[in-house]
DNA sequence: CTGAAAGCGCTTACAG
DNA sequence: CTGAAAGCGCTTACAG
């Protein structure tokens, strides 16, 4: 937080309680139940300062209330990237039971980086939010931990956190990993490559277990060419594909890790003659319409991000107690792409 | 605003200043300067400072320092759905460019509720939000006047205001439709039909008017039940289509007026047997992968998002001027939904 | 029914 | 170098 954005121009400041008082001559408080809708006040009184408020256009400071009231009716909501499909389903979920509760959304994207996630989170605490919902970046949120320990409740979504005990949604990531492989095995597949984000996210490394452990289920090996994991970019993904159908040790399936990877990889495939099987996790808008169609595990954005919240909101109205953490389950939904069989 | 999130649990209050202050045995104002890294404390006191923040766990409270300090080094953004991936590519965007002022930001979705907009933005202003950037669902903003004549900046984007001045950022609407509406006729269609959103929204309106100038351009006719407007859900976009091809004057070629009535057309679309030409306002992802490829006419929207928010904080350090509308090109993509002729 | 005083957690302006 | 006092715009607790 560098610059103040106010050092250009001044604006002329807005009416206060007090301006209110001195122009419908009555008392600072006599200002306040009006505004508050306390009862207790004579019509007449409350004519009079009607009428000041109407003339000098008078609105509450929320933030100066809330400051005496000692809550901000706000919460803190951490992505990945806001721009992201994934992200922006939570954000509705988040914001919808957010707004049931009367609070206020603040938003931000970490971009993967550790450092942009504690510098906003830490903003979004020196703000008082109420509580905090972090889809993390970084591994250590030790940093965390005076806020915590004085009870701002924290919840991690679509991630756990490594170093801090928390209340956590994760979609069933290892499970839908093995439904996803399982069902390409089925399909008569025995070459599998798995794709994912970077290795060192518990998304990646849950969804790669996952992917392993079909494998292992169904006594298959696994060459190390197979699993290639990595940032999510276009031209990285492209490479990878490559390198799985086209190196020493070609597949003839692939698993793709996230939504980001499953475009990568239609458009990697897109522009190949042959049709390697395909079944992504988490799901695409258009999927359904592709020809083939995309076979995925899908997540269920709206139950995380929802139940995400409601933890949150619980937490705020019971306090402390034993940490939670959900697995919201993931679902096949066959549309072509994975039940084609290897050439 | 109803329910007190905090009505249940009472979490221990956090250290303060004072609290500091009492333990490491100085003044309020010296651990103001540790804090804030003013200069001009010795190093003895500083580091008795430092250990009773650590012994503590205390953070500043922004919110008091706001108070004080008279801004809140917020904006406000509020958007249709903050679930729709126009609305998240421009949430992207305005996220980047607060950041690099130092500004955190609230997010709200209208839901196309008038209301819910008016409840949101003024929410916002009682926060003292720097700044609001405004996606309007309702068509009167004048409960924005005392915000904006105090000297609020507000930014309308994607549609303008009708009722109050302010800076406005909008796609190039009814030259988009042009463009999308021309292409079509140029590959031979003569009937063509119009599928909107809410026709009381500005964004429908001109682009409607700018299929209308382009049918009027070639000479062509237009008939009443070509246009069809209203709720963009699958099924009304489903009848709407049903309508305009089985209808008693059958078109040739579809102009889809947004994203979310375009996934409606595929879908309405991938049911039939018949492949009338399809043109779209706004790009989804994937729409290069669908076989034909989807023909858009696609707008901009971190264009759209960055230049709404440059404006927003030009206008904070400047102070006001003359309101300024931008309007931002579109651009046609031309993949093959478009491209076929009449049958 | 009405309002003066104190305080929320900070910073500003000023005096030592 | 250090800190007591006043104040940001409200609400709380209390006295008339």
């Amino acid at each position: 937080m560098s610059t103040d954005p106010t050092a250009g121009h001044r604006t002329p400041p807005r009416p206060t309680m007090k301006d209110v008082a001195a122009v419908a001559g009555v008392g600072l408080k006599t200002v306040s139940r009006v505004v508050n809708g306390e009862p207790g006040v004579s019509p007449e009184m409350a004519g009079r300062v009607q009428r000041a408020i109407q003339q000098l256009g008078f609105r509450r400071n929320d933030s100066a209330r809330l400051l005496r009231t000692g809550t901000t009716a706000s919460i803190g909501l951490l992505l990945e990237d806001i721009g992201d499909p994934f992200s922006s389903a939570l954000s509705r979920a988040v914001e919808s039971v957010a707004a049931e509760h009367g609070c206020l959304l603040f938003t931000g994207s970490s971009a993967q980086s550790a450092d942009r996630e504690r510098e906003l989170a830490l903003a979004f605490c020196a703000r008082r939010v109420e509580g905090l919902i972090i889809v993390p970046a970084g591994r250590d949120h030790r940093y965390l931990q005076p806020e915590a320990g004085s009870g701002l409740p924290i919840v991690f979504l679509d991630r756990p956190a490594e170093t801090i005990a928390a209340d956590t949604v994760l979609s069933d990531n290892a499970g839908g990993a093995r439904t996803a492989v399982a069902h390409l095995i089925r399909h008569g597949h025995r070459r599998i490559g798995f794709l994912g984000d970077l290795p060192h996210l518990h998304t990646c490394r849950q969804r790669e277990r996952g992917y392993r452990e079909a494998m292992a289920a169904a006594g298959l090996p696994v060459e190390p060419d197979w699993v290639r994991t990595g940032p999510t970019d276009r031209a990285r993904v492209a490479a990878a594909v490559q390198r799985l159908l086209d190196g020493p040790e070609p597949v003839t399936a692939l698993f793709s890790g996230n939504n980001r990877i499953t475009v990568g990889v239609l458009h990697a495939l897109a522009a190949r003659p042959d049709r390697p099987a395909l079944v992504g996790f988490d799901d695409l808008e258009l999927g359904d319409l592709l020809r083939p169609g995309l076979t995925v595990v899908a997540q269920d954005p709206a139950e995380l991000g929802t139940t995400a919240a409601r933890l949150l909101f619980e937490r705020l109205r019971h306090g402390p107690g034993p940490v939670r953490r959900v697995e919201v389950p993931t679902r096949l939904i066959v549309r072509g792409t994975g039940e084609t069989g290897p050439s």
